[in-house]
DNA sequence: CAAAAATGATCGATATAAGAGGCATAAAGT
DNA sequence: ACTTTATGCCTCTTATATCGATCATTTTTG
């Protein structure tokens, strides 16, 4: 019964919480209903309010099924030059002392 | 018994493809077996086996929490989110150290 | 205003993802 | 060459996410 609760870095909230409100505001711009929405992907509605609220343990498919129906861009296509930026910066990132980091908001567990 | 077999459209396999496999990559440039990043994200081998296939069953935390910890950048998508990033990170680049700014290439003598 | 629709929240049942392990093959290292 | 180490692919079991329903608010609309 006592599994471990399951951890995850402050990115992984940032960025689920940041896509489910994405997808919650396009649904609402495209003037549909939670149970529109949750029809069109053939999800409950009470699986696409987890997806909106940015659940960490809703199934991956089903996120980017709502995002795509709802216009929200899914990038990892990005350009190559941007995606080369970001590696860069982001290995950049890894050379901030953690006070830095920490004040940036970003410091994500260990290293 | 008789569930209906989940359908996932072509944009949503072919991203999950697409961040599967840069989790693997990201993951050997790292020089880390399937074994040492699954110890670490706390999962079963077989499970990050899974993510880097791009199964699209797999929980969207477990995927987010492999992709920062071997550096796969999550969605960056609108060019006004870029923008406050980036901003954000030239911010924090002066903090940075002369010395690591020179092995970035950014600093370009004078000052 | 009242009626209708949408939302937030909860819950039991059950389909199923994740874990743990095993085994064979492929790479890497010595 | 041999020996680790890593990977691919199974099965079985267990933990749990999803469904579908219900109810209370909140919001919209007529």
């Amino acid at each position: 019964m006592n599994h471990h609760p399951r951890t995850y870095s402050r990115v992984t909230h940032q960025t689920l919480a940041l896509l489910g409100g994405r997808i919650r505001l396009a649904r609402k711009q495209r003037k549909m209903s939670e149970a529109d929405l949750a029809e069109r992907v053939g999800i409950a509605r009470s699986t696409l309010q987890a997806i909106e609220k940015g659940h960490p343990t809703v199934e991956i498919g089903l996120v980017f099924e709502a995002a795509t129906l709802v216009g929200v861009p899914l990038f990892v296509d990005t350009p190559a030059r941007l995606g080369t930026e970001l590696a860069r910066v982001s290995e950049t990132m890894a050379l901030l002392p953690r006070s830095v980091r920490r004040a940036r908001g970003d410091l994500n567990d260990d290293f």
